[in-house]
DNA sequence: ATGTCATGTAATATATAGTTTACAATATTG
DNA sequence: CAATATTGTAAACTATATATTACATGACAT
């Protein structure tokens, strides 16, 4: 479940804390979303997405290897 | 939280019960999800997208009156 | 009319996202 | 170095996403 929320974060010079507080979570919740141990919720990636001016795909579509189907698009 | 699920099922000629099996949930979680009433994990948002061939943001981004935040991009 | 098919929705149960508290580890700065 | 800020993580708890079972309804054939 890789994203780039914590690099769009530091691009805004947020720390964790402040990207928590603006979310309505926790900073553990933030961390854990991070480092890819955790599969937000819609609305908290909306949240998120909201909190550092990024787009749902900037921050959460898996470009690289990842698994994506064969036949997309 | 409204999104565009049902619009691009329906494009691909798709019953609730194919996307379902398609995306490993229930009919009900789909038919939740399609009337909004439901905030659904990231993981199966993804597995919606790849099922139907659409991205996080065709599917899932609000661009409506919704409460965007005003400071957006 | 009757028989499927697709959908909406409710009740109860289970899995897991997110909280709380707490402590450790790693920057970073004086 | 010491002091402080930032982050990682763990255990026990709470909230909620999802499953299961079940019933109801409308569409559309036959």
């Amino acid at each position: 479940m890789m994203n780039s929320v914590k690099h769009a974060r530091m691009e805004r010079g947020m720390t964790q804390v402040q990207l928590a507080e603006k979310t309505g979570v926790t900073r553990q919740t933030v961390s854990l979303i991070e480092k890819g141990k955790y599969n937000p919720t819609l609305k908290l990636c909306l949240s998120i997405c909201y909190a550092v001016g990024k787009s749902l795909d900037q921050l959460f579509w898996v470009n690289e290897g990842e698994k994506r189907e064969e036949n997309y698009r």
